[in-house]
DNA sequence: ATGCCCACGACACGTGGA
């Protein structure tokens, strides 16, 4: 089964770059961030229209996630757990039925947080408290999950083209990576680095100061496994080419497959 | 050292992104 998870910053805006990457890919199953649109203006037609099954949990301008299945979605619930308040479209999750074993996965946004001297800062500190505390929940279940999206944190030195650009930021501050960390600790693979060794892999590039053609990018778009769905991991890639298509996400695609 | 670019809402530029 390949999964894979995409930030298309803005689901309209990319539409004609998000239904070209489905059909050259074709993944089993698609984790969309960012789609920025409410559930009723979702452009439904043209992806069920390459065979996808659709749960979507978006608002008005921001935020937005959404997961599309060439199999059927079931147990599908939307919002994080922790904060009854928080209301804010950030994190949908669902089981893909297949005919073998299935797959418990969840399209992540997990707040940016800067300026990291705000309440910003604080908000994306908790919602990724309240992450691990979702995925503990998971664990005793021993399923196969796969925990999937922006997560907004570059996880090492590894992971971004100069330190110094990134200090001080809210996605490189210590509280950030550490929070990431004890979500990793709990037990879950980092797909892309349990199969690529190799600094300096990104998949975030900024739109301005020609930050694509000089490489100049960041890691922040992850697929977290549980142990059961890591045993089944067969390979994990960044489709980085896509960033140089014609009105390109910010984002890339990243994929993994996991055995049926 | 800072802004560069892009999308949105609803027309002008402010907000948010990372």
């Amino acid at each position: 089964m390949k999964i894979i998870t995409w930030n298309v910053n803005s689901l309209k805006a990319r539409l004609p770059v998000v239904l070209d990457y489905l059909r050259e890919a074709k993944p089993d199953v698609v984790l969309l961030q960012e789609t920025k649109c409410t559930d009723d203006s979702f452009p439904a037609l043209e992806i069920e229209a390459l065979g996808y099954n659709i749960a979507r949990h978006g608002q008005k301008t921001y935020n937005g996630v959404a997961i599309l299945s060439k199999y059927p979605l079931e147990d599908v619930c939307s919002g994080l757990a922790g904060d009854a308040a928080d209301e804010q479209a950030r994190y949908l999750e669902a089981v893909i039925s297949t005919p073998g074993r299935p797959v418990r996965v969840a399209s992540i946004y997990a707040p940016n947080g800067n300026p990291a001297d705000t309440p910003k800062f604080d908000y994306k500190l908790q919602w990724l408290r309240r992450l691990h505390q979702h995925a503990k929940n998971l664990l005793p279940d021993e399923e196969a999950f796969v925990l999937g999206g922006d997560l907004n944190v570059i996880l090492s030195e590894d992971d971004l083209y100069d330190p110094r650009a990134w200090e001080g930021d809210a996605l490189f501050r210590p509280e950030s990576i550490n929070a990431m960390r004890s979500i990793l600790n709990l037990g879950l693979t980092d797909a892309y680095r349990a199969c690529h060794t190799e600094p300096h892999r990104y998949t975030f590039w900024d739109y301005q100061a020609g930050a694509w053609t000089k490489d100049h990018g960041i890691r922040i778009d992850y697929l977290l496994l549980s142990p059961q769905a890591a045993d089944r991991l067969a390979a994990c890639a960044i489709d980085k080419h896509v960033r140089g298509w014609e009105r390109p996400s910010d984002h890339v695609p990243v994929w993994a497959e996991i055995r049926e």
